[in-house]
DNA sequence: TTCGAGCGTTAAGAACGCGTCAAGATGTCG
DNA sequence: CGACATCTTGACGCGTTCTTAACGCTCGAA
């Protein structure tokens, strides 16, 4: 599941939102102040942001600011300001949205939905891929065949998300290969032909005509929905 | 310029807001309805789309369905109505942002940076070309033909895209050796004779009389859209 | 008309990339 | 420590793609 970070001095509505996206199973981590917020972000990068302008230690701007600097993660700004003034300057600042206090969850969970969508993050909130032949559930690393569980190792998993994650796209053997076993392997071509080939052995009607990872000659691999 | 699409049927808030867009130096395309909606996204892809809910002929939302049918761009809602429903259903169904009437000009430019800068204005909508007799999604490396995918061999691509990155603009054959094949090739037009032909063959309706892939005797390459 | 230059077409061998298999190396767990 | 799974590495065959050369065509100039 996707992982929020809220940033929301209120305690009342810093419980009350963390509760709210919990039970819609988000992985939440909620905080109290920028620093904190900062840290807590570098620490674990979460898949979006929730922050409060109106905060104790630092304004909301430069918690924008501070995570814009390393990571294009979306970010919902929250404020009880209604000036045009300060929706300006966050969404300049770098953030994605901005809500007016008092909203209605209803549209919180849909702009989250929304920024997780486009942030790509949105396989999280969708963590099944399913094709005619096999289903991949990427949260809870299981792969079933017809009714059947299939067991993946830690590196045909890897592989597979590298491509499922950009269903219909074409991905470049080196961008596999820099993902999955770093930037170091670009010309371990082998290490790729192998694990498609294991990846087709156990997940494909018939592995010798794959339907589902294509391979595009001379280019890299495509995953077809 | 970033090309922008107005999708708005109150004539008064549309001229405002394509005068001020243009003002920012905006390539504007305002049109008063759905239908003249889609059909104008499909002609000229805009880089955003700015969509009212409130249309004439038919529901805001399935403008949005429809261009994210085909599509990913970003798109923004403008709307009177205040119901929490509508929001949540214009974001489900593909919108990237909500903005309610009234609202300030600067609130809006601020949200159109917002989502071009994360919509990367240049991958939105751009590595899609598309002309009468074929598509080229430069992104996903797929080539259409008549509905049916044509497959290219890499220097195939590297030759197509060589010339489809500039529309309409004479390419010297030097320059396409160089840049496919490298500079030591630049004597080489056999390479070009030869993979020329073969896009044609594979791309245009009638390869004998090329209508996109253009010879121009002398000077090298055109690509017509 | 003849000639030559530039372009389109075709075909063949060479080179390359991919799928496959299998054995050795490494790691993990009881 | 041993058993097992996983990862790495090398080699081989096959099909595709690239390279290269030869030929025919058109068009303008001599």
């Amino acid at each position: 599941m996707p992982r929020l970070l809220i940033v929301e001095d209120e305690p009342a509505l810093r419980r009350a939102l963390a509760i709210n996206l919990k039970a819609r199973r988000y992985d939440v981590d909620a905080v109290g102040d920028g620093a904190t917020a900062l840290r807590a972000a570098a620490a674990v990068p979460p898949d979006l942001a929730i922050v409060d302008l109106g905060l104790p230690d630092m304004d909301g701007v430069d918690v924008i600011a501070g995570l814009r600097g390393w990571t294009s993660l979306p970010i919902i700004v929250l404020s009880a300001r209604e000036g045009q003034a300060d929706k300006v300057d966050a969404l300049d600042a770098g953030a994605d949205d901005y809500v007016t206090k008092p909203f209605g969850m209803d549209e919180l969970l849909a702009r989250i939905r929304a920024a997780l969508r486009r942030g790509g993050a949105d396989i999280a909130a969708e963590p099944k891929v399913i094709t005619d032949d096999f289903t991949l559930d990427l949260a809870a690393k299981r792969a079933f065949r017809g009714g059947e569980e299939v067991k993946l190792t830690p590196t045909e998993w890897h592989l597979a998300e590298a491509l499922v994650r950009r269903p219909g796209v074409l991905v470049p053997g080196t961008q596999l290969l820099a993902e999955v076993w770093g930037p170091k392997y670009e010309r371990e071509t082998n290490y790729l032909r192998v694990y498609v080939a294991q990846l087709r052995r156990k997940l494909e009607a018939d592995p010798s005509q794959p339907r589902h990872f294509v391979t595009e000659p001379g280019l890299g691999y495509r995953f077809e929905p």
